[in-house]
DNA sequence: ATGCCGTGGAAACCACGA
């Protein structure tokens, strides 16, 4: 199963752009970003052309996120992360998609830092680390994905020293980022390239794209259950090239099927020793 | 060092992004 995420920054503007990345990586499941519409402006029918049905959480002028399915349709978990009901942000959405719970999410920017939008990028990821712990050592697989706001590592930066006040870099940014992991979540792209240069974003100015002054902010993280079925991953940079293209390219990581050995224990209640 | 570009929405500029 290949799971991809995806900020497109505008899903109707971005649209031709969406259809055709849809049409060529063909990926079974999808998380967007930045839908930038408000609930009933999402393009559902360009979407079930496609072939994909899809769950969204949209929002007027700003955020939005969205769940597609290739031939199927996911079944919503969770809508809005739990933990304040002042929070009126469209930035999480949750489904079941074929067994394995997608958690698709747009993290707050938190810029200018420090400040409100510092405190309440901050807050957010303490809800997220809350909703997160009761989902890591679950027996069911549970991948959380989209776009983090987060530059993990200085190895996840064209010249880092240039974003050390910047939200996304911040020590306390970085450092609630490792909390988060540290419960027991797998990073999958920096564990299929643990030694490669990886990014996901490209400013739209300065040429950021042509000179590959990129970041990495767009991640996947695999709970227990589901890290031993990464198979492979990637980022389909050459998106960021085309014509009309968001300023983040896709990321996609393909997950084995779950081996019938251990289902059947798992359904017996067995441990593997 | 910098929103230099881009999107959406309101109003021919502004908010916001990373």
């Amino acid at each position: 199963m290949k799971i991809a995420t995806y900020n497109v920054n505008g899903v109707n503007g971005r649209l031709p752009v969406l259809l055709r990345w849809l049409e060529e990586s063909a990926p079974d499941v999808v998380c967007l970003q930045e839908l930038k519409a408000p609930q009933e402006k999402f393009p559902l029918d360009a979407i079930e052309e496609a072939g994909y049905g899809a769950i969204w959480h949209g929002q007027k002028s700003w955020n939005g996120v969205a769940i597609l399915v290739r031939g199927g349709q996911p079944t919503e978990l969770q809508r809005g992360l739990p933990g304040d009901p002042d929070d009126l942000h469209s930035r999480y959405i949750e489904a079941d998609v074929n067994g394995i719970r997608i958690c698709c999410l747009y993290l707050p920017n938190g810029n200018p830092a420090p400040g409100p939008k510092f405190d309440y990028k901050l807050a957010w990821m303490e809800r997220l680390k809350s909703h997160a712990k009761g989902l890591v050592g679950n027996d069911h697989p549970v991948v959380l994905t989209g776009d983090f706001n987060v530059i993990p590592t200085p190895a996840d930066a064209y010249k880092p020293e240039r974003w050390v006040e910047d939200a996304l870099f911040r020590p306390e940014t970085r450092a609630s980022f490792e909390e988060l992991v540290a419960q027991g979540w797998t990073d999958a792209i920096r564990t299929l390239y643990p030694n490669d240069t990886i990014y996901t974003f490209w400013d739209y100015f300065r040429n950021a794209y042509g000179r590959n002054a990129g970041l990495r902010i767009d991640h996947f993280l695999l709970n227990e259950s589901l890290a031993p079925r990464l198979k492979s991953g990637g980022v389909d940079h050459y998106v960021r090239g085309w014509e009309k293209t968001s300023d983040h390219a896709p990321v996609w990581i393909e997950i084995g099927e779950e081996k019938a050995r251990r289902k059947k224990e798992a359904a017996a209640g067995q441990i593997d020793r």
